[in-house]
DNA sequence: CGGAGTTTTGAAGGACGTCAACATCTGTGG
DNA sequence: CCACAGATGTTGACGTCCTTCAAAACTCCG
């Protein structure tokens, strides 16, 4: 991928709205390219926060481990999503550890490079306060869904928003479009594989899901969503 | 309180480092100055947001409701802390609704008051950015909890933390310095006021803590953390 | 003193974690 | 090509943490 090609991508992106084209290649030549092959680790919780990365193709997982050694996954980052910036916006350490799901390229910016740029461009630390403002909410949603709703829903809450942040239309139905083991959604949603495996089993005999190894097509996306939503039984 | 008091007040805040006397006296000319009484509401959820806010006294509590109707407590803000920063940046509504909790005083600036002071002064943006990335971290640290801990950590976690925001050394112990109900402990640990009534007796059975009508003394602090930490057991 | 809000405590039931065994799939190497 | 090991997924039985339901005691305030 060129320069150029590299900073028509960027073009449309929140983090970098405002910025002329010619700004943009600024940007880009601040930036270093880096591939990651499939388990390939980014960044690892506790590390000192050395870059902010744009991811531009593949995906990302990110997650903590707990003293005890309990996993729990953050979030998911796909194409065009920001990683690493709550670090880089002075923490003394990445709070999670990324982790490539699928062969990944990213941008990286050193934490230099990004102190430069928001100086030269302020709108950026503008757009970066409003990008943090949505992720917030975000995880203010998901805290009051972890306090207020039984696992069921909450499993019905993360298949949700997979398939809109990487669902696939399939020939049956929207497909998540990455290897997604019963282990990951446990870990998302606060539970055991165990009840996830027997949660979209369940689904599955109701014709509501199509279901593989590390695979999960959602057949009936609506039934998804009422069981999130407030509807107790969606046959 | 004159001007000249006000920006001595907004001194050493985070959200205003880097900016000069005279500069603070701007940012604080910019700004009306609001009383609450007990009980009043700042700002409700769902409400455009109008405003951003930093708390000069008293004690605030943001809370959200669910559509089923449940309440959660997001946080609670005590003086030189901001309020309202997600909506402002950004948010097309208030995620939570705010509420005294004592009598107390507010600075606030309107959305355009905000717009013009970090075009004007752009390392406030920066300095909302670094904030904001440590609310973050607090968020997934609390998140983490809410999937891995047992309900009798939370507590102990939500009251460490409490004691840390808002705790007054006593005679017998640290105080938290507000009215605190059970109910509210049970909104923030994601439980109910039946399971925290009858943990918080049993550690007041223990010494642990000096229980009143919304009011908790912690006795033994050290007790407190070791049940958040790690430990099963802290007699 | 009355009444509303808060807190305590008991008992019963259920949702979900834990333990255990087995099935299935994938990749690797002989 | 097949065998095997390791990862992943399924399912059942059982226990328990915690919610739910219920009732009573306590505290503050007008």
């Amino acid at each position: 991928m060129e320069a150029e090609d590299l900073a028509a991508a960027l073009v449309g992106l929140p983090v970098f709205a405002g910025l002329n084209e010619r700004e943009l290649g600024r940007v880009v030549e601040a930036a270093r390219r880096r591939e990651l092959d499939k388990d390939d680790t980014l960044f690892e919780q506790g590390d000192p926060p050395e870059a902010f990365f744009l991811l531009l193709s593949g995906r990302l997982k990110v997650g903590q481990v707990t003293p005890e050694g309990r996993h729990v996954i953050v979030r998911y980052i796909g194409p065009r999503e920001m990683a690493g910036c709550v670090a880089v916006c002075g923490g003394l350490s990445y709070p999670g550890t990324a982790v490539a799901v699928e062969d990944s390229w990213v941008l990286a910016w050193s934490r230099m490079a990004v102190a430069r740029l928001t100086e030269r461009y302020p709108i950026i630390a503008l757009n970066v306060m409003r990008i943090m403002g949505s992720r917030m909410q975000e995880l203010q949603q998901r805290l009051r869904e972890m306090q207020t709703e039984r696992v069921e829903r909450r499993i019905a809450h993360a298949l949700a928003r997979l398939a809109g942040q990487a669902g696939r239309r399939s020939e049956s139905g929207v497909e998540i479009d990455f290897p997604l083991s019963r282990q990951d959604l446990a870990e998302m949603t606060g539970t055991t594989l165990h009840t996830v495996s027997r949660t979209l089993s369940a689904w599955e005999g109701q014709g509501i899901l199509d279901l593989g190894r590390q695979r999960v097509t959602i057949v009936k996306p609506h039934a998804v969503v009422a069981i999130a939503g407030d509807l107790g039984d969606a046959a």
